[in-house]
RNA sequence: CGGGGUAUAGCGUAGUCCGGUUAUCGCGCCACAUUUGGGAUGUGGAGGUCGUAAGUUCGAAUCUUACUACCCCGACCA
């Protein structure tokens, strides 16, 4: 047990603060609403990265970089685009520091005032789509797929670390394309990309969606995205793409001349996923025990600690451990064999189990004489001894195990706490509850603005392959021929 | 930006109301020894401009003023 951890139940926001700092993931840093990722917690986001961006390039995707800085002027010409992004901007005043008139330390130069002043990507699009339009002249040059992983600043309010902080990492896809189908097929093909990777890497249910216009990305057309359940009951939408229609390149003018030349508008996409993935991992399967992780994205699979008296017995130890850590590895399953001596068995089991290292091998002299190795299993906390004799053939299988297993608990999860609901009265219990709700809507963006002030709830998206029924709608009773998902959300 | 709160060692804290020796305690850290099957024990040690600046006073962690930073609650949000 952890000591000194509080627990889910009696406050889920204090136990995911300190379970991102005690498992050495992130600290909050010396900047206002920023934080350093630890080795440990990049390790984890680096296998993210390696994963999706081979997922990327396997659809045609190729990577690319675009300036930290975007002109003002940039941003001034997507009208819905600046009106969302407006608000949270930092913004590049000046290119040089002066001593201050006082002698005490610096001030921004007066002299060096920018002519234009820059700001800091919150998102890429305007830099990207300006540079599109020279890049685009027919047909021939479409489409355009590029990627690239960067951080951008969104200045926020209140933050909390992965979850949302001023600076945080993503990657951000853009496409360009001949036709508008192509160009939703793309924005589609790539939540579906997010969605497998979010269910067979991070062992974490999605559900995929197209958002309400109210949720729409600024300057999107539609936004599709996969939403999460955390433990809490809470929603957590774990990545966008968004189809942008030509808005984008109406915008910046970005026209290519057809097969049957004719000049024509470019239709676009963009599609990202954050450094919030890591807090959805965190709050996915993390338990009062601390940090779980999927085998497949733990940095370290498997753990080896020794437990003995004597030199001999050390001697003996160390020899199977050599040769398990051997074997695992030619299986390409990530090993450590912990044989420092200046802490004792106990802290270790502790420290690796908050840590959330799948699974750890107790090598005791006492079990080694008897041929046999304690497996512990980091998902159920349960333990067993297991012939020293195909330990790793075992532990192979017992990986693929707990990342089938953390999944349909996951799903479990959230299974158990979506429901449907047909009534106001029900529907302002139901929502304290936490969890999915499952309702009818009229369609209308002032009925989702209502709900939300009075309730808190948002609609999280309309599910893809929704069901129709005829229904009225939850608020106004008005008809409806289909429910959508109605959370609180991170 | 509105409303509330906090600031003492790496972390967590006592002391502040009612000013007075060398600023308290726990964890962690360093050294040595004994230990090793679920966060070891003993002994010794290092570590502080009490958020910053000014003021009151013989004397300030303690009183006054200003500033700064952070936290919580709102508005905003991947």
């Amino acid at each position: 047990m952890a000591k000194d951890f509080v627990k889910r139940e009696e406050n889920y926001s204090e136990w995911y603060n300190e379970l991102v700092v005690r498992a050495d993931l992130a600290e909050n840093s010396s900047v206002r609403g920023c934080m350093v990722i630890k080795p440990y917690g990049y390790a984890i986001w680096e296998k993210m990265q390696h994963t999706l961006d081979a997922m990327f390039k396997q659809t045609g995707v190729q990577n690319a970089y675009f300036p930290l800085f975007i002109p003002k002027s940039f941003f001034e010409k997507e009208a819905e685009h600046v009106e969302g992004f407006a608000k949270e901007c930092a913004i590049v005043t000046h290119h040089r520091l002066a001593k201050s008139p006082d002698g005490k330390g610096l001030v921004p130069d007066p002299e060096a005032r920018l002519e234009e002043e820059l700001i800091v990507r919150p998102t890429s699009e305007t830099i990207i789509w300006d540079t599109y339009r020279k890049w685009i002249k027919s047909y021939r040059d479409l489409p355009i797929l590029c990627n690239q992983w960067a951080n951008v600043v969104r200045w926020e309010m209140r933050t909390r670390m992965f979850l949302r902080t001023a600076e945080f990492l993503w990657q951000e896809g853009h496409t360009a394309h001949e036709t508008s189908q192509e160009a939703e097929e793309e924005t589609i093909k790539m939540m579906h990309v997010y969605a497998d990777f979010a269910e067979k890497y991070m062992a974490m249910p999605v559900v995929r969606g197209v958002k309400t216009a109210n949720e729409r990305f600024a300057g999107a057309v539609d936004t599709y995205c996969i939403e999460a359940m955390m433990q809490d009951g809470k929603a957590l939408q774990a990545g966008t793409s968004h189809f942008l229609g030509q808005n984008f390149a109406k915008a910046f003018d970005v026209k290519f001349l057809s097969k049957d030349n004719k000049l024509e508008y470019v239709w676009a996409t963009s599609w990202g996923v954050s450094t919030r993935l890591m807090g959805a991992l965190i709050m996915t399967h993390s338990d009062d025990n601390g940090l779980v992780l999927p085998p497949m994205l733990a940095p370290l699979q498997v753990v080896l600690i020794p437990i003995y008296k004597t030199d001999e017995e050390k001697q003996m130890i160390d020899e199977l451990a050599t040769k398990i850590q051997q074997e695992l590895k030619s299986k390409d399953i990530t090993v450590k064999y912990d044989d420092d001596n200046k802490t004792k068995p106990g802290w270790k089991f502790n420290e690796y189990e908050f840590k959330g290292v799948p699974v750890r091998l107790t090598l005791g002299a006492r079990d080694l004489k008897e041929d046999k190795i304690e497996v512990f299993r980091r998902d159920t906390c349960e333990k067993l001894l297991h012939q020293t004799e195909g330990i790793c053939e075992y532990i192979e299988q017992l990986l693929k195990d707990i990342q089938d297993n953390l999944f349909k608990k996951a799903l479990t999860l959230r299974e158990q706490k979506t429901r449907k609901v047909d009534t106001w009265e029900e529907f302002k219990t139901e929502i304290e509850k936490g969890g999915f709700l499952l309702c009818h809507w009229d369609g209308t963006t002032e009925t989702e603005l209502k709900i939300k002030e009075e309730t808190k709830a948002t609609i999280r998206c309309i599910p893809l392959d929704n069901p129709q029924e005829e229904g009225k709608c939850i608020y106004t009773g008005k008809p409806s021929r289909q429910r959508v998902i109605f959370a609180r959300n991170y």
